[in-house]
RNA sequence: CGGGGCGUGGCGCAGUCUGGUAGCGCACCUGCUUUGGGAGCAGGAAGUCGCAGGUUCAAAUCCUGUCGCCCCGACCA
């Protein structure tokens, strides 16, 4: 491919609109364009990773077992009514709209992802255990209606996903969901080395999909959203929303003080009310009303604390739990929001456990400006349930004792097992051994592949511009002929191209009357991991350069020495830039 | 959805307060010179100033409304 026959829109000046590294370097580099909110146009350039991203997914899925299909983003709204998935997804479901409720744009959504369709042709098409498993993917536009698109192609409305759907019988055992998960787990991680992408895998919430057992795949990014907490012996990972803490010692530093009340006008918060009784934060009980399946659920946690709802519903064994409004704080407490606290509170009380090694406490004391001080749990109020319920911070150890560290993240991958959730939902059942109809036991697997590209770039650039992984790199090689009105320098860059093409290397021939130095920085910045540079000057040496985009390195080798020493370094990087999740 | 910022050639911006000929840099086209780290000179093309109303002799500029985009937060499979 020459240069001036393709389209590279490069830029020099950084667009505004752009903060992360990645998303300004796309834009810089030509590989993509913006065309509304969350939605980008991929660009040759940047459809050439793309694709790239794109094979080695399917290879792996291949590998692993994965049936490739091909659904529609368009859904009728009846699947979805089926499974409860209108309301669950809100306004991340998006909607085809219309005047009529009759037309079938009413009726119609963009598939922001893919249970239902591939559930519904599991259900028509397999019918017997005989049959199973099986595991159906894609590699398809995802639509979802996104509060807050930013940070580039990171969090779009509209992106390239890869998702596998598995169809078991059974969990354990031959042909069981568990066998399943763990192939598509090691297929995950191939996929992400090959990538050349620096990975961890964590322990996830499985969230509002449902299902048991969840991992993510996140890649460490400054410019991610999700936090990754790890210890610092390496035993422990997980997601923020999930990470669970060791107990904290128990300090006791009791003084027995008395229990005593004090007028706190309109102080209602942790802050007002510790800054105004001269106490910490962490002396402070905070006390949160949820409500759970219609009842109101009382959670406990210190001052300096948060309440982590996803292991507090965990923790009270129900699905979710919802922030209660005033008027439920009102009935329970018989103060306004910001009085609350455990003493004498008649309703389920959950205690994180650092507040079961609390004295002489501060708490709301459910009197409308008033909290209570010198609290101490048994003599003033009891604990009957406590556990981990909150997230985890900055000194806070790993169940196994060991500190935990925190690092800005982006999730890339995540495989789930659902269970019978969607099947039995839409009926999707088949016919045991014994002939009897069980719900599908299922799993699901997806990839961002979008995010691979972008998280690769947040991982590997400098100031000039992108450090492509071999693997993923638009081209592999560029050819900087110099000097392009120089009848040698433009044969002896054409014989180069055309030998390296043939022998299957990913080549550039940039073929523009430029200055060098205008081609070197379109290099740089577009990232070309190797550079190979014939110019007159040092045809007259009778050499060509060879340079790597990541290490700098400069190789200066006779002409037709220029391929062999190209094809090893395009060769050897395929190999050396693979990582392993850790 | 709350808070903040911004919409002026493809890109980056000035001009808006104080109304009066739409401007600068990059990129683009033509010509000459230049050719190993984003060249120089000369000439040129390109913008209903987001959109709609209003005020005014006159609106990029003032007023009202509206749409879009970005950032922080909330939310998030």
């Amino acid at each position: 491919m020459k240069w001036t026959e393709f389209l590279i829109p490069t830029t020099k000046e950084t667009p505004a609109d752009a903060v992360v590294p990645s998303h300004q370097l796309m834009l810089r580099a030509g590989l993509i364009r913006q065309v509304v909110a969350g939605a980008y146009t991929y660009l040759p350039l940047g459809y050439r990773s793309l694709r790239k991203v794109e094979a080695i997914v399917r290879e792996e899925m291949n590998r692993a077992g994965g049936i490739e299909l091909h659904m529609p983003a368009m859904h009728p709204i009846e699947w979805w009514e089926e499974t409860g998935r209108v309301e669950a997804m809100g306004d991340v479901l998006i909607r085809l709209g219309s005047a009529s409720p009759d037309d079938w744009r009413s009726r119609t959504v963009l598939g922001p992802t893919h249970e239902e369709p591939v559930t519904e042709i599991v259900r028509a098409y397999i019918n017997s255990y005989k049959q199973l498993p099986v595991t159906l993917y894609q590699i398809q536009t995802k639509f979802r209606g996104e509060a807050r698109p930013k940070s580039g192609v990171l969090r779009t409305r509209e992106f390239l996903m890869k998702d596998a759907y598995s169809f078991h019988l059974t969990k354990e055992g031959p042909g069981g969901l568990d066998e399943t998960y763990d192939r598509m787990y090691a297929a995950y991680c191939s996929i992400f080395g090959r990538c050349g992408l620096p990975y961890v895998a964590v322990e996830a919430d499985s969230g509002a999909i449902g299902g048991d057992a969840s991992h993510e795949f996140m890649a460490t990014t400054d410019a991610g959203e999700d936090l990754l907490v790890q210890s610092e012996d390496g035993a422990y990972a997980a997601n923020l929303e999930r990470a669970e803490v060791s107990p904290l010692a128990d300090p006791a530093n009791g003084t027995n003080a008395a229990l005593a009340e004090v007028a706190t006008p309109k102080l209602t918060t942790i802050d007002e009310v510790s800054a105004f009784l001269k106490c910490k934060p962490e002396q402070m009980i905070k006390t949160i009303i949820f409500e759970a399946e219609g009842k109101p659920l009382v959670a406990l946690v210190r001052g300096d604390h948060e309440v982590n709802e996803a292991k507090l519903a965990r923790a009270a064994g129900v699905s979710k739990v919802t922030a209660a409004g005033p008027d439920v704080i009102q009935k329970l407490t018989g103060a306004d929001v910001g009085f609350s606290g455990p003493v004498g509170l008649d309703a389920r009380i959950i205690a994180d456990q650092a507040v079961t090694v609390m004295y002489d406490a501060v708490t709301g004391a459910n009197k409308t400006d008033h909290h209570l001080t010198g609290v101490n749990r048994d003599r003033d109020f009891t604990i009957t349930e406590s556990a981990d319920i909150r997230t985890a911070v900055a000194g806070d150890c790993s169940p196994t004792g060991s500190p935990l560290t925190f690092k800005k993240c982006i999730e890339i991958g995540h495989v789930f097992k659902l269970g019978t959730k969607y099947s039995d939902a839409m009926k999707a059942t088949c016919l045991d051994p014994n002939g009897k109809p069980q719900s599908f036991i299922m799993g699901c697997y997806g990839i961002g592949l979008n995010r691979i590209m972008a998280a690769v770039i947040e991982s590997f650039h400098d100031e000039s511009g992108i450090c492509w992984p071999m693997a993923i790199a638009p081209f592999e090689v560029v050819i900087c002929a110099l000097d392009v009105r120089v009848d040698e320098v433009m044969a002896l860059s054409g014989q180069l191209h055309d030998d390296l093409a043939a022998g299957g290397v990913d080549v550039l021939l940039d073929d523009r009357d430029q200055r060098p130095g205008f081609k070197f920085k379109d290099a740089e910045l577009i990232g070309f991991p190797v550079r190979a540079t014939v110019g007159k000057r040092g045809l007259a040496d009778g050499i060509v350069e060879i340079q790597s985009r990541r290490t700098g390195e400069v190789q200066k080798v006779a002409p037709d020495q220029a391929v062999a020493t190209i094809k090893e370094m395009v060769e050897s990087a395929r190999l050396a830039e693979r990582t392993d999740g850790s």
